[in-house]
DNA sequence: CGCGTTTACGTCGTTCGTAACGATA
DNA sequence: TATCGTTACGAACGACGTAAACGCG
């Protein structure tokens, strides 16, 4: 059994029984790849996939019990690698970051510019994406961190940074109806015109269809998109009322789209970084991570990311407490 | 980084920076580890010990790091292995036991009876021990389990099996004094005499000791033994009052000594049975546990020695509840 | 001078990539 | 026929052990 082996085990797991595609991701040959699992399997003495002719059909279950802890194996090597790395000081490597557009968009550039400021030799990948699409990546150990928001408790097996509180707003040209209703709109007004938001608010348990479900009402989602821009122009071109996240409103916003804030119709969202557990960051990683969230004592991170000490986390700020509020009517 | 260079690296630490000795346990050569430590230095970029002259001198600090996650590979590695095996229905293959000389004789002798006829060819390794030194081996990963016994909670850090309760028995020769007292006898009488017991009495913190301190009293221990038959020969010597575990107790001892139970005046000891986290076990492993600790349902307990998911144990039974009790004053 | 580490060197095993082959949809 | 996995083979590398040299107590 080398690491080798394992790695290439995991890479064909990824690569959903590809050895091919494996053999490209792990930048090596297919044949190699074919005989190393050849190998770990003799070795072991059982299959780790079944086979049908020559193609792998399915995982094992002894197989799958064999890839978990290879996952440990090959993610405490990155680690003793990354530790390594610090230690030497090194200020150079790849972040790679998955997160939605909001984020991207709206909140990471500060602290990215930041981050390329203090290491300017770290390459930071941002790769955009919905919810499950991060969390798979992250599973997959294809990036570093994913930085995603939620009303509720942030998805378990990994290590949750709560970064700050924000709440979504709604927005629509000023030629809007609802414009004349004055500061206090209420869930029923709203549920009279179509909506425009963010492709999450199609999940039946998202936090928007609850809040309507609990006064027995049904929002009308015009259209849906995860694209923060892209919901502010079809709200410009007339398509509905626009309900999305604070942080998203620019300062030129204000000149064609009328703001309210409707703090108390839906439930304040908390935005996360997702760490993998048992996975030691670079430097510059937590640095990134401090820099986002300044609630958290720099020092005291790489403690608080320990899962078997679980510091907890400190409560977030408020988004509005930060970059003060965008809201005419609060 | 390959798993021997982890392997080697961990081998040099446990063996007190000796690399010959190191390489002897590995059943490899001293210039072999040495190569192979340079090669994992250079690869990080770190030195895993200082050195003076050509010897190593001391772990440094990012070393202590590494050889942390070292440790994890190599056990993760290790419980591939035994993954494996298990699967293959494998029944050969050693346990390693580490254990006080009390369990070893009077406790553990039909568990491995009965073990060595389910599995005959698995070969049993019976070290016996102190309680540090189990530890010790355990850590060291020497051993697959430690038995041991305590009255207050088990070591942390280990997966811990309680096995069952027991009481210690006061033992003296027919003609000693404290026959004449009859059946309840006090720590205060018990204090008039020298005493011979374990060799973990002569601690401090035992829970002999910190009985007898609870009424100002200190106890006279006039010889400590880790052997039960050598407190026996003594107190058969008339060097003073045996105080041991019923389970130490056979029927040839009641004919020439006298038995007192004495429940009320020291604490119930319990023993479990300390295994490595994240160690797999093999499959006559777990069936040795279970023979032992019979209230534990054998195929509950792959889950209960999981620590992501902390099953609780059931409570152990008592001793005498299982083998009758050997006092005659109860 | 003994103990322990390093260096040097030759051998052996293993890995890897290229290329050809085979099976399958 | 395109895709994917296996087999074959040769080259290169790396690991290992033996033997000798080096420092240190």
């Amino acid at each position: 059994m080398t690491l080798t082996q394992l790695r290439y085990l995991v890479a064909i797991a990824d690569a959903g029984l590809n050895i091919t595609q494996a053999a490209e991701r792990v930048f090596a040959t297919q044949p190699g790849l074919s005989k190393q699992l050849r190998h770990l399997e003799d070795e072991l003495g059982l299959q780790m996939f079944s086979r049908s002719g020559r193609s792998l059909e399915a995982v094992t279950p002894a197989g799958a019990l064999v890839i978990e802890r290879a996952r440990k194996i090959i993610d405490e090597a990155e680690s003793i690698r990354a530790l390594a790395a610090n230690m030497r000081h090194e200020s150079t490597g790849e972040l790679r970051i998955a997160t939605t557009h909001t984020q991207a968009r709206f909140v990471l550039p500060p602290a990215i510019a930041k981050l390329k400021h203090e290491f300017p030799d770290v390459n930071i990948h941002l790769m955009p994406g919905g919810d499950a699409e991060l969390l798979e990546l992250l599973h997959r150990d294809e990036i570093d961190m994913a930085i995603m928001s939620g009303t509720s408790s942030p998805p378990s097996g990994y290590i949750a940074v709560p970064v700050f509180d924000w709440e979504r707003v709604i927005m629509m040209p000023n030629t809007h109806p609802l414009t004349d209703v004055g500061d206090d709109i209420t869930l029923s007004q709203l549920a009279d015109y179509p909506l425009v938001s963010y492709e999450s608010a199609t999940s039946p348990d998202s936090s928007l269809r609850k809040a309507f479900a609990a006064i027995e009402l049904a929002p009308r989602i015009a259209c849906t998109a995860r694209d923060a821009d892209l919901i502010k122009t079809y709200v410009r071109a007339g398509l509905g009322v626009g309900i999305l996240a604070e942080m998203a409103i620019l300062p030129e916003d204000r000149a064609d789209l009328e703001l309210r804030c409707i703090d108390n119709l839906l439930p304040t969202c908390t935005t996360w970084i997702l760490v993998r557990q048992d996975r030691l960051l670079r430097e510059y990683a937590l640095a990134f991570i401090s820099g986002l969230a300044p609630q958290i004592e720099r020092k005291k991170l790489p403690r608080m990311l320990n899962p078997d000490e679980p510091d907890q986390f400190p409560a977030p700020f408020h988004w509005r407490d930060l970059h003060g509020s965008n809201c005419p009517n609060s």
